[in-house]
DNA sequence: TCATAAAAGCAAATTCTTTGCATTAATAGG
DNA sequence: CCTATTAATGCAAAGAATTTGCTTTTATGA
């Protein structure tokens, strides 16, 4: 028996990290992160927290799961019509969802965690609807800039920002949008 | 009685801080991060474990406390004769130093903290040293880029991949650079 | 010098974490 | 379909960390 095959969905695996995830996910949503404990989600979830330690390490860790499974985007990028105005659309977007109290607390649990693993898939995950708004661009024969120029010009410094300080405003975002845009080097 | 009375050098308020900070450092340098404790800090700065819990609340404070006093620069920017090669030399020991090992483990500790101070006290560490670069390079007559774009431009990217992932490679530090250095709007 | 207030020490009570062993559940092979 | 195997969970006791009330120390200003 392997770890893969016992989480596919029904096994029991699979019903103990639901149920704990679930758990995570309500007590946040009722009471400050710092009275989370992980005697009080095994009890939430109807585990024992021994399981939750054998299978997470501590509460930073599941924290981090469980943040990194509601960082996925749930959607494609919205099409406005054009890669300039779909990037400024995502980014906006991207700015607001990361910058709220929600967002914030999730990107910190992420990078507090010592897997590196889980923020890679965040990255992951915008590189990926950013892929989607370039691919659309170059199928109407637009011009549209390098992915990785635009995780270096305009997801970069949103995050740099919401992480050390700033909340990073609409016109600062779109203005971010426009310099990638425009160069062509 | 005032803490900052309290804190003038000599007092008891800042020798506490200072041994226990001590004993934070000496500790993170002889074992794994995971295996700190507050007890065996407290043990090792010779103050009890509740000093430590009511002055910083919990482990992440103290070592996020320690980290961004770490973190501040010890020095000017090395002049290496234009504001080009000033940013590039410093940009590059910037992420060179972000990305060791340690370099991480400080960010990390400062992300993770629950006050925002912290990491709000890095970024503005590095805007003073690009703030010294971009004064000398005015003080030659030289044309050099807004320092809010240097940080979104060079910084940004740098810490972004630091903490989502890669190792910046000095190329990529350099085009950083370059880049920014180029655009003139 | 003395009164005051802030910080630290101490120790008991509480809560969280770890661990060994028993039990349950899922899988592969017969 | 049944059974042997193995991984995961439950349980409970032991160990470690955290909180808290109270006392003592230390620095400050009158």
């Amino acid at each position: 028996m392997t770890v893969k095959e016992n989480l596919r969905p029904g096994g029991r695996s699979a019903r103990v990290q639901a149920s704990v995830h679930k758990a995570v996910r309500e007590l946040m949503a009722e009471m400050s992160r710092a009275d989370v404990t992980i005697p009080l989600i095994a009890g939430k979830a109807g585990v024992t927290p021994s399981t939750i330690y054998r299978r997470w390490g501590d509460l930073q860790e599941l924290l981090a799961d469980v943040a990194v499974d509601r960082l996925r985007p749930d959607m494609q990028p919205i099409d406005a019509g054009s890669g300039k105005t779909d990037l400024e659309t995502w980014a906006e977007q991207y700015a607001e969802e990361m910058s709220s109290g929600p967002g914030r607390e999730m990107i910190r649990d992420v990078l507090a965690a010592q897997a590196g693993a889980n923020a890679c898939k965040c990255s992951e995950y915008t590189r990926q609807q950013i892929d989607v708004i370039a691919e659309r661009a170059k199928a109407r024969g637009e011009a549209f800039p390098d992915v990785e120029r635009v995780m270096d010009q305009v997801v970069a410094p949103i995050m740099y920002r919401i992480l050390f300080g700033d909340v990073p405003a609409t016109k600062r975002v779109r203005d971010l949008v426009a310099r990638v845009m425009s160069t062509t080097d």
